[in-house]
DNA sequence: AACAAAGTCAACCGCTCTGGC
DNA sequence: AGCCAGAGCGGTTGACTTTGT
């Protein structure tokens, strides 16, 4: 379409940020708020383009993200969210308040698939049984790019099965109490729970023991030795419902038909 | 100790969607 | 209806780290 670049690369800073940038993408933001991200780097004083700027903030900056290890339960419903919803990471990520789409997909790429296979009995792009080892073709989107050699062995040793457990620990950082901006998060949407369920079920508030292990495993709350300050409705309670909601579909759908678990997951993109 | 291979994840790319005009 | 800018998304890359030899 003869449509511009969404920034010009003449002059721009890319990979990664700085904490200077990040101190003026976030005093920015703080008090201009979100948006026209175009215009923004120039206001801000940013040698970046808009784009990259809202991915840093999307995925870093934002005061609302939780950083630390994905809890079991976070895990385990990324991997129905995902049988459910595909690779529609945004949407994953919706109903999981603080992980960002990004985090998922990588979560997703880097531990999951691994591990499904590693397994042996499904298909980690579709959830079904593999009829026999199969390696996964890799998909090229944009099949006129150019691969190195180096690349592409490196895609073909992702296809190994080698499954090495290897806890993930992001860096501690601040997640505040700030309602979620997300449009489609599933907590605004459908539950309300109060602060003080929040604060009695403790960080992981669920009750059932499991997460309190978790906890102890690390010292850490979610990588964070600040969050149980947070009056905020914690992931679990969503998680939750979601399980619940799930299970029951299962029920149901093992003795009828996908219909339910469609229109479940249907219902999600609404 | 040095190097290679594998793993991780922040960042980028290019596409689509949406809304305003 | 068509064009455009802005925003958002998913796939991919590549720098860096960790692990193995």
């Amino acid at each position: 379409m003869g449509r511009a670049p969404c920034c010009s690369k003449v002059g721009l800073h890319r990979g990664p940020w700085t904490p200077r940038e990040d101190t003026l993408l976030t005093k920015y933001i703080q008090v201009h708020g979100e948006g026209h991200w175009r215009s923004l780097p120039k206001k801000a004083g940013l040698l970046r383009c808009g784009k990259s700027c809202r991915l840093r903030w999307m995925n870093y900056l934002r005061p609302d993200i939780k950083r630390g290890n994905i809890t079991p339960d976070e895990d385990d419903l990324i991997i129905r969210m995902h049988s459910l919803l595909g690779n529609r990471w945004s949407l994953i990520a919706g109903r999981l308040p603080g992980r960002t789409d990004n985090e998922i997909k990588n979560y997703w790429n880097t531990h999951l698939v691994k591990r499904l296979r590693s397994q042996g009995i499904t298909d980690p792009g579709t959830h079904r049984k593999l009829p026999e080892p199969v390696e996964r073709e890799v998909k090229r989107r944009r099949s006129n790019k150019s691969t190195s050699n180096k690349k592409q062995n490196k895609s073909k040793a992702k296809l190994l099965p080698a499954e090495k457990h290897k806890v993930h620990l992001p860096q501690p950082v601040r997640f505040t109490s700030l309602p979620l901006p997300r449009n489609d998060s599933f907590e605004s949407n459908t539950i309300t729970i109060s602060p003080s369920q929040g604060r009695d079920q403790g960080c992981f508030g669920n009750g059932d023991g499991f997460l309190v292990g978790d906890n102890d495993r690390y010292g850490l709350v979610n990588g964070s030795d600040r969050e149980c300050q947070s009056p905020v409705p914690t992931t679990t309670n969503t998680l939750e419902k979601l399980y619940e909601e799930y299970l029951q579909l299962l029920e149901i759908d093992d003795r009828q038909d996908q219909v339910h678990l469609d229109s479940f997951a249907d219902s999600l993109l609404v």
